[in-house]
DNA sequence: TGACCTGAGTTTCAAAAATAAACCGGCTAG
DNA sequence: CTAGCCGGTTTATTTTTGAAACTCAGGTCA
């Protein structure tokens, strides 16, 4: 416990950050990003995406979301950048959807939720294992401290204000 | 590119894993946790929560929820194990809302879509950032390889079916 | 004693979103 | 010529959301 707390964690009267605006995402990241992957279906069309499945028909038939689902939520993630529309080739014309570096960027926190998954599910083991490419061994995800050079446990985590911290935000 | 791919990445007729059963929720981690927090809420609840507000108005009144849905978002995360309604006063009989270790386990999720919203939506900056309790300094969050001992890129990442793929699972 | 307040919900109902199924147009294989 | 695949759109139906009103147990003020 104590992960991610500000330490007046007992307190039951803390009271929340004022946000005027009525947008809190101005006040969180996490906010911010659950506005735009928090659906029950574009984390996993992205991590069909990151697989490698990248046609439509092959995220449909995967996934067994509905067309018209899917074709919205593949349209919002090209409009939010995570990801990019291609065609590759014609005659037929087949498009392909590729992940934008933004996208690719979502790696940790689908590694994340793999791991939750993994460690509250996954009775027989995990389904999927990240291994190191040079020594094929299971990776793990942690938290470090560039400064001390060392590896952090939850407990050794606070947090605190940052510099965006009630700044107005111009998008979202 | 190439994170949490399997090496064939540009053959798009690569065909994901059969699964008769038409529970997909098998054959990812990903899939069964978004089962559980893969909803516009869940994930907000359990971040005011790791934050420390723990009761139900604080959270409606952080949030702007509508009290059914926290209502009913809060007695899914109980039964799922990743919160437990304690009862912390009598005269007037009060309850909060704290993690299990289960639910405290999702932190590194949190952590990665902050990170993630940090990176691409924050502008002025990072609202919240997360430090070291010993140092103060800035934390972040690594991919590293136990048996090399070393910091992994994504792009050293590599997946591949681990014990669990194809096993029938009882739960979910 | 009565009027009103707070916390933690539940009920009700209209609006929005998800789902399933049918349909479409370009192309191609038989 | 017919059938089928791909990548969608349209159209109904069902489910979920969201907002507001209501409940209920207790406390507070006077």
């Amino acid at each position: 416990m104590g992960q991610l707390t500000n330490g007046d964690s007992n307190d039951p009267s803390a009271s929340p950050v004022d946000d005027p605006s009525g947008s809190r995402v101005t006040e969180c990241s996490i906010a911010a990003t659950v506005d735009i992957i928090g659906d029950r279906w574009s984390l996993l069309i992205l991590r069909n995406i990151f697989r490698g499945g990248r046609r439509f028909s092959e995220i449909q038939a995967d996934l067994g979301v509905a067309k018209n689902l899917l074709s919205d939520r593949l349209s919002k993630l090209v409009d939010h950048g995570l990801l990019e529309r291609v065609q590759y080739q014609e005659r037929p014309v087949r498009y392909q959807y590729r992940l934008t570096a933004k996208g690719a960027d979502l790696s940790p926190a689908l590694i994340a939720l793999m791991g939750w998954g993994d460690r509250w599910y996954a009775d027989q083991g995990a389904p999927t294992v990240l291994v190191h490419q040079e020594c094929g061994q299971p990776l793990t995800q942690v938290v470090s401290c560039p400064t001390c050079d060392e590896t952090v446990t939850p407990g050794q985590i606070r947090s605190k204000p940052g510099p965006g911290r009630n700044v107005l935000r111009e998008e979202l």
